[in-house]
DNA sequence: TAGATTGTTAATCGATTAACAATC
DNA sequence: TAGATTGTTAATCGATTAACAATC
């Protein structure tokens, strides 16, 4: 994963650039649907509300995809920007923490996020192997780590609650995983070469609330 | 709702502030927790990473909280961050879609967001009133826009399928509502005057994976 | 008072937008 | 070829950081 690929190549490229590639995609997954070829970076503006200007600049990060005079093939820019978030390959997911949250999680992930598979699950004694995932047991945290050096993870989420929430950052990362989807509302503590996306509900939740009273 | 008040007197805050906010806000009521009295700016930056100085540019978009030679108050900064965000009122939501997401959404809510109160829930028919949470009924999506007629609502989260987003985030818009929270990996269509808090949940993992493969 | 730390103005940095030459 | 639209360089705008006078 450190060879020298089209992103590596330009200089480093800025936060919110990568936030907007996700939904590039799935604008341009849309147009798909509705059986769209092709589309200029004019038309684009107006259905995302970038300008013109700005998306063309994202894109060219990462290449030329575009064509002067026609503008973007839309399958190919889509598999494009998929292969620039690594979305072409598969990544083997754990679940940590059992309760409404996480079942909901592994739930969306097996309907919705196909190359995203549910390895395994994970809670504390009493909730593990009472309830039971589609063909995966829920296991108890203690053999997270045993588990994770018999089978690839990529990735775990972290549904447990805010009060577990350090301590079971720490067993996964102590177990070797490089990828944390983080729901706990607490920001965890992690060494360097750990990468953890949150998704911070309470924060958002507020800022809802902060928007309603402008 | 529109009154002078400290957050219109000067121009307009920016968007950034603002997405800062709730997590100043977090970090305080963590250091109130552990007993911590005051805190100055250069304190907070080791905590939370953020330059002292853009600490202090972002409190003073709102007011001088602070005091020369001494740093600020816990409680007192908590609190006005609180009151900033609106966080000081309560807040009357609807959940529309009770699945298993919709499920957990209300169960955080009642659990840990106090001054948000469950006001109703909305489903289809075959899943209304088969279930329940707490003491309220899972009530037919049609009678949504009467409820509200009713009862104060301030805000509806949405948690149905994706193909049902966009019909979902209609029928609330014309039922009156002002604030949505949208968890339905979807961009809405909307009016003006109506917020949209979305939390991509798609977008926010696909994020992750571009990370792992830096 | 002296020391500390804010509030605020000015300087810098980075991201967005505009413009246009390259080219399909 | 002429028209359209990209890729890319230059200009602008906004956000972050630095600096320092005000003041507790």
């Amino acid at each position: 994963m450190k060879e020298n690929t089209a992103q590596e190549k330009k200089k480093r490229v800025s936060k919110p650039v990568i936030k907007r590639l996700p939904r590039y995609r799935r604008f341009l997954g849309e147009l798909m649907k509705e059986g769209v070829e092709r589309i200029s970076s004019a038309k684009l503006s107006e259905l995302m509300g970038y300008t013109a200007s700005q998306i063309r600049q994202d894109l060219n990060n990462f290449g030329a995809f575009g064509q002067q005079g026609y503008g973007y093939k839309v399958d190919f820019l889509y598999e494009q920007i998929g292969n620039i978030m690594g979305l072409d390959k598969e990544y083997y997911i754990i679940v940590v923490g059992f309760g409404r949250l996480g079942q909901a999680m592994a739930g969306y992930i097996d309907q919705y996020e196909k190359q995203f598979k549910i390895a395994g699950i994970f809670d504390v004694p009493d909730k593990a192997s009472s309830i039971e995932f589609k063909d995966v047991y829920v296991s108890d945290m203690d053999s997270l780590k045993a588990f994770c050096k018999k089978h690839r993870v990529d990735m775990a989420v972290l549904t447990v609650p805010r009060s577990e929430a350090q301590h079971a950052c720490d067993t996964v990362v102590d177990a070797g995983i490089k990828g944390i989807w983080n729901f706990t509302s607490v920001d965890l503590k992690l060494p360097e070469d750990v990468y953890c996306e949150n998704v911070h509900m309470s924060d958002s939740l507020h800022e809802l609330s902060y928007h309603l009273n402008e």
